[in-house]
DNA sequence: ACTAATACTGAATTGCGCTCAGCGTCGTCA
DNA sequence: TGACGACGCTGAGCGCAATTCAGTATTAGT
């Protein structure tokens, strides 16, 4: 019940036939899923009727039943997929990068340029979950919580380095962060902007995370501290000279 | 239909009589209103009864049909009167704060107590109108548009004032604000954290928008590089001194 | 008091999520 | 080969909630 998707009781020991089987039943819940994907996408989670999935995935409306225990588990599923496509995306971008200002960036873009194609799904996400008080612990947390975690590395990466200030506290960055290109989509999407837009948002969101100051910081505080060594070795010369000269 | 409150046939053009009727509409309406406002604030939009708000409200069904075309309008006329005092705060708070930097913190505090204290309302907002292509000109976009030109009328009198940067897009700026408040009400409410977290989004988040303090920090900078240069002149001196006395 | 207009009612209609009694298919065994 | 049992699949039917509308109650005007 935790887990939405049913498994089909499939206990048969046999051989390449199981395969076979266990193979037929997958397809079958993959064919449901990307009928579901497709009408969820289309017209939005309260719009879309269970009857119209199971005729797009050429079977009868109690079949669907068989393989979700309802409509909400069903959506779990199609947005499980797509978690799946947005976090395997980040993972790889940011493997891929190496500056916590590149890294960032390219976390932005993936995340506006995805969230604007699947606008939908972000819809359903909304109307779906969004029973607080009982949302730890439910499949699309975990989800999130995976995703998120890309980010999450790379902050934490970028404030050993020194690229972010470290003293705001990293769960306001990530909500400022995922807010603001959540609500980005949005203006973008009622106004028609588009492509100058993203460029936009990202750069001015990456700009204010990243000290962009930091060598300008660096070789001051080397100076500074080059200089205080200075101070204390002269120092120690005029104490020595001092206590000779006394 | 575009506005989905009706104006129930009442022409007659007399005197007291009319407006004591008038009055009583109002009241009937607004009965049903308050009626809906709390039931839709302790359940959420779809697990409300058109039959409960009638009840709750001393109606029939039908009744509540002939002040609002359907369920969804009732939630708009819900939400418009919730508009109504935010933005009516919000305006409040601001005319009576002179600073920049006091102003967006009231607007950040205010408006994520709010959102805190009417998460369902929230809900409902993003689960009615979040049928982005036709979102312009619709009745929340509207009202979401008179509360947010409160912010922008701050952020605008703020880069004024230089104490915001005005290379930065205010739109991002805004959708950065009220992104980040929106998605840290969520955090808030699955973590159990509360006053302190408040204060702390608010700070961090005014930090990142204000100036100021990135002002002090130019100063600071100057300051330091200043007390730098005087350092090494000194130690400079001092090595001299040292030097000749050798 | 009578009439017309308006407000209100709640039973009936409709649409959709979900269930379940029964059907067809296929592997197994005598 | 034919019968049996298991299991996936089917779709008519149930219940619930939004919405409608034919009829009833109330009010205003004369």
């Amino acid at each position: 019940m935790s887990n939405g998707t049913k498994t089909t009781g499939k206990k048969r020991g046999n051989l390449a036939q199981a395969a076979t089987l266990r193979e037929k039943v997958q397809s079958k819940e993959n064919k449901i899923i990307r009928a579901a994907y497709e009408i969820f996408v289309a017209r939005g989670y309260a719009k879309t009727t269970i009857s119209d999935v199971a005729s797009k995935a050429e079977v009868a409306e109690g079949t669907v039943y068989l393989y979700f225990n309802n409509k909400h588990a069903l959506a779990v599923a199609v947005l499980a997929a797509f978690y799946q496509r947005l976090t395997a995306g980040a993972r790889h971008g940011v493997a891929s990068r190496a500056s916590t200002e590149d890294r960032l960036s390219f976390l932005a873009e993936h995340h506006l340029q995805t969230i604007i194609k699947e606008r939908r799904l972000m819809e359903m996400l909304a109307s779906l979950d969004r029973d607080i008080d009982n949302y730890e612990g439910s499949e699309i947390y975990k989800m999130n919580r995976a995703y998120v975690a890309v980010f999450d590395r790379v902050l934490r990466d970028g404030v050993e380095r020194d690229d972010i200030d470290g003293s705001i506290s990293q769960w306001v960055l990530r909500d400022m962060f995922f807010g603001a290109l959540d609500y980005a989509m949005r203006t973008m999407l009622i106004k028609k902007s588009r492509r100058n837009s993203i460029d936009q948002v990202v750069s001015d969101l990456v700009r204010m995370i990243v000290i962009s100051d930091r060598e300008a910081a660096m070789t001051m505080d080397k100076r500074l501290s080059n200089a205080a060594m200075r101070i204390e070795r002269a120092a120690a010369r005029m104490e020595k000279i001092a206590s000779v000269t006394k």
